[in-house]
DNA sequence: AAAATATAGTTACATATGAAACAAATTAAT
DNA sequence: ATTAATTTGTTTCATATGTAACTATATTTT
């Protein structure tokens, strides 16, 4: 490609990205307007859903969201009644995180609704087109330099 | 895929957005460190340097940012002196917007290297791979239900 | 052609954000 | 065993952000 015709529209990291909040912007919609969460709660929650017994510190590795951004937005759910917060035995700082009873019933009540939310975009794909997506975005990932 | 495994890491925005951030996050090392701008400024400058005689709005509807990002991004460009604003002929609320001789130059200077970039990613794909990575990604936004 | 609407771009304001400072507790080093 | 260094999570503060209000101009309606 020349320079002279350079196109944002088609270099990869904008087309990823583009193609990546349309997707997500469009999936906003289903946890904000059907079940009033933001999406660092919606995140907080599906963890929470699977990974039971896990602090702070762990969530924010693992949806790579930085440690004050978790913080608030952990104050905002205890607030809404959808997770507690105990004591960790043997360590006075952590916190250790779990879904409230009407936490889990979100949960319960979202998850499927996510699936078949996904499972509506995946139907446009066949079999082989999901595991290349997959397979390629595994390899991009890897294959970035310098990751911050 | 039942409730009780659901993987946030496997679900579809969410691998997404986390592979575009991965690799956005990675090329805007380039864009900033080594040409010291933003990635609207990056933006901007990547369209200037294709589409000449362009007006603030129209800049703001191709990369999808609203006008007031637009607006203060392109204050700092004018500031650092890689833009010219100029009057419209026909319509005095316009500016239409081109690059400097400096902000061409840094053009010139970063297409190149972002190629380069972006040369280095896709050489971990097959030429089939990377075609199939396209019309995925086509697939899945024409597909999204009610963006916005 | 005057009045009403719409558009381009900037500014003001209220909120969101994240880096750095912080308090409290834990672990490592001497 | 003290001291020093590290870790966990919250708070502070300065900056970034987006909505809504705004100014100026253009277009449409009557």
């Amino acid at each position: 490609m020349s320079m002279e015709n350079f196109l944002l529209e088609e270099f990869l990291p904008y087309k990823l990205v583009r193609t990546a909040e349309h997707i997500a912007n469009s999936f906003a919609e289903l946890y904000e307007t059907e079940f009033g969460i933001t999406r660092p709660e919606w995140q907080i929650i599906a963890n929470l859903g699977v990974q039971k017994n896990i602090i702070a510190r762990e969530l924010s590795e693992l949806i790579r969201l930085d440690k004050v951004k978790i913080s608030r937005t952990l104050a905002v759910l205890e607030e809404k009644k959808l997770i507690i917060k105990s004591p960790v035995e043997g360590d006075l700082r952590a916190t250790q995180l779990s879904l409230s009873a009407s936490g889990h019933e979100l949960y319960q009540r979202l998850v499927p609704k996510a699936l078949e939310w996904e499972n509506h975009m995946l139907d446009g794909l066949t079999g082989t087109q999901y595991r290349d997506l997959c397979r390629i975005l595994d390899i991009l990932y890897k294959r970035t330099p310098n990751q911050k």
